[in-house]
RNA sequence: GCGGCUGUAGCUCAGCGGAUUAGAGCAUCGGUCUACGGAACCGAGGGUCGGGGGUUCGAAUCCCUCCAGCCGCACCA
């Protein structure tokens, strides 16, 4: 994988590009742009294996090619260089290129990550809930991961544009404003606003099965509101304000960036859907199948193994979610003019997705150049490994998952005898929660499912938020015993212990942590680096006595602990995780 | 049936483009320490990486195949 090819501005340049690029050379002498394979390692600082596929290109030993490679290897300034076993490259940093990289860190706001030199217009389609519904575990993850890409794009420079795709169209609206008129605008509104959705969902649902004069009210006034009725149009938006505003409410709660200007619903893309249909009509897409409008992308097929329709109109001439998605690609490519799309949706969907690209493309909606990616993630599992259901067989609420681990954080804090007034507790117990919550879904790689267990999230032991929120308070309590606040003077990095080496190389690795994380859309590869960074400062901690030390070795201590409070900080706030100073 | 995802220590998970003795965390056991925040640190035991084949000097990683679990496969999104 090319990590680090991104276009970005030289501000900084990493220790990982500065030895990548000076071993692409040596490497280029021997066969021109062969990969390096710079990695981390155990058994040095890093570690470039290139040279075995190298040797088998060229057909020559690994350690003569090896020989060959370091001969025209110029790093005598950053690194020592052996060749190991059969043909590795075993590169340690020298002292020398520690210090010089750790001074620019220390005067580097951004710790190194650096800003697109060609910032790009990035689309993110996350959270989508749905009107008059609560929202769910599932909604959980596209909002958390959806969230934390937004941020690190943010951060690289890309203008985002969020687009929360709330699900306030379709047939249900039948029922829904149908009971929404027998209980009473008012009582409706009262029901919903409190954020008792499901009530009011099972409400509809229950009548709509068993009252056959209520499926027929409700069917007539589907019809009603695509007809664009007037007073039916005005009690449906009751219905998406109400829910709008609740769904508000859950993301202050989750400390989640999206705002009210983010929410475009399925509704808005109404009157593109004709043009859609017009459009792939046109282009000779279409295929009558039993009266619905379909398109048929090449390499689909249904379990009788007949090619598979994305169904662009049904028969009875509405629209489904399928023609919905079409126009909204098409809207963020020519509208909004995108230069990535990020669907952050359950892996469920992937063969929807598939095919929405490849019909998207077909029509040529979607050229080559836009990067358009289904972020796709597994489900959340209950303690019995099954999809997490509440006790009574419902959907477990969002909001109930997030209060619990705000009582369970508040009372552990009531339990180590925290001195803060109950509102700074409360909010600490907040800042906690989210970070329990957030950082098990993020740092577990997406597609996996997993299990939802608020112990183990909240733990404040183990690979957890509330762990690295732990060691960045100790680091900041360092700085508060200072007499005088603290300049980040020159300090000079001698790293003479093992253990303060180790941190400095954890420091100077965010870079090309960061860029994996980013690149791949992985956020959990970010979290690992932070988990190895918060055990590197541990282990450094207890070895290494700050403010007891003198002089030079405590000004160098201080550099490094300063350090890595800000990385610890940057990181988590890139992950959408608040990293206070005391807990 | 076709397709997708998953299968790594008792449990929860990493393992990045193949690379040297497969790593964490929790739990267990044993240590450190009159704690710069013990919500810590150090160490130990524990795995034939779902099974089988193949490619290779070398495979958890790539290819094939089988097994198990979950999910998707035409008018709900």
């Amino acid at each position: 994988m090319k990590w680090l090819k991104s276009g970005r501005l030289d501000v900084m340049t990493s220790t990982y590009d500065l030895l990548a690029s000076r071993l692409q050379k040596a490497f280029d002498s021997v066969v021109p742009s062969a990969d390096p394979v710079l990695r981390p390692s155990d058994r040095s600082d890093y570690q470039a294996n290139g040279v075995m596929a190298l040797a088998k290109q060229v057909g020559k030993p690994p350690r003569e090619v090896a020989e060959l490679v370091v001969a025209a290897l110029d790093v005598a300034d950053i690194a020592t260089v052996e060749i190991a076993g059969p043909g590795f490259l075993n590169l340690n940093l020298t002292t020398q290129v520690f210090n010089t990289q750790l001074r620019e860190l220390s005067n580097d706001p951004r710790l190194g990550l650096e800003k697109s030199s060609a910032p790009k217009t990035v689309v993110i389609d996350y959270s989508a809930p749905n009107v008059a519904k609560e929202m769910h575990v599932g909604h959980l993850r596209s909002t958390v991961i959806g969230d934390a890409l937004a941020r690190m794009n943010r951060f690289v420079g890309n203008s985002v544009i969020a687009r929360n795709h709330i699900g306030d169209w379709g047939t249900p609206f039948g029922m829904l404003i149908e009971h929404l008129l027998d209980l009473g605008e008012d009582q409706a509104v009262a029901e919903l606003s409190i954020g008792d959705l499901d009530t009011f969902y099972k409400g509809a649902r229950e009548k709509f099965e068993a009252d056959d004069a209520f499926k027929q009210r409700s069917r007539l006034r589907v019809v009603a509101l695509q007809g664009g009725d007037k007073e039916t149009l005005r009690l449906w938006k009751i219905l998406v304000d109400q829910s709008v505003a609740y769904f508000a409410e859950v993301y202050q709660k989750l400390d989640v960036t999206l705002t009210p200007d983010d929410n475009v619903g399925e509704s808005f893309y109404n009157d593109m859907l004709d043009d859609v249909v017009k459009d792939l009509s046109a282009k000779g897409l279409i295929t009558d199948s039993d009266g619905a409008l379909c398109v048929f992308p090449p390499g689909f097929v249904n379990r009788d193994d007949e090619p598979l329709p994305m169904i662009v109109q049904k028969r009875d001439e509405g629209f489904g979610y399928a023609a919905t998605d079409l126009a909204a690609i098409r809207n963020r490519v020519s509208g909004l003019k995108a230069d990535e799309i990020l669907y952050v949706v359950g892996t469920p969907q992937a063969q929807h997705f598939d095919m929405l690209y490849a019909v998207a493309r077909m029509a040529g909606w979607l050229p080559e150049n836009v990067r358009c990616e289904h972020v796709s993630f597994g489900h959340v599992l209950g303690p019995d490994r099954k999809m997490f259901k509440s006790r009574s067989g419902g959907t477990v609420k969002l909001v109930g998952l997030l209060d619990e681990a705000i009582e369970r954080a508040d009372a552990a804090l009531v339990a180590r005898g925290s001195e803060l007034s109950d509102a700074d507790r409360t909010a600490l117990a907040t800042d906690i929660a989210r970070a329990a919550i957030k950082y098990t879904d993020l740092s577990t790689e997406r597609q996996r499912d997993y299990i939802f267990d608020l112990d183990r999230m909240l733990a404040f032991e183990g690979d957890t938020g509330p762990y690295l929120q732990y060691a960045h308070a100790r680091l900041r309590s360092i700085f508060r015993r200072l007499d005088a606040p603290y300049v980040p003077g020159e300090a000079t990095f001698a790293l003479e212990s093992p253990q303060e080496r180790q941190l400095a190389l954890g420091l100077l690795a965010l870079p090309e942590a960061f860029d994996v994380a980013f690149q791949t859309l992985q956020p959990h590869k970010l979290c690992t680096y932070l988990f190895d960074l918060a055990q590197r400062f541990t282990t450094f901690y207890e070895a290494c006595p700050v403010l007891s030390s003198e002089g030079a070795l405590r000004a160098e201590r201080l550099a490094l602990c300063e350090l890595t409070a800000r990385t610890l900080e940057l990181g988590l706030s890139l992950l959408g995780i608040a990293a206070p100073q005391q807990m």
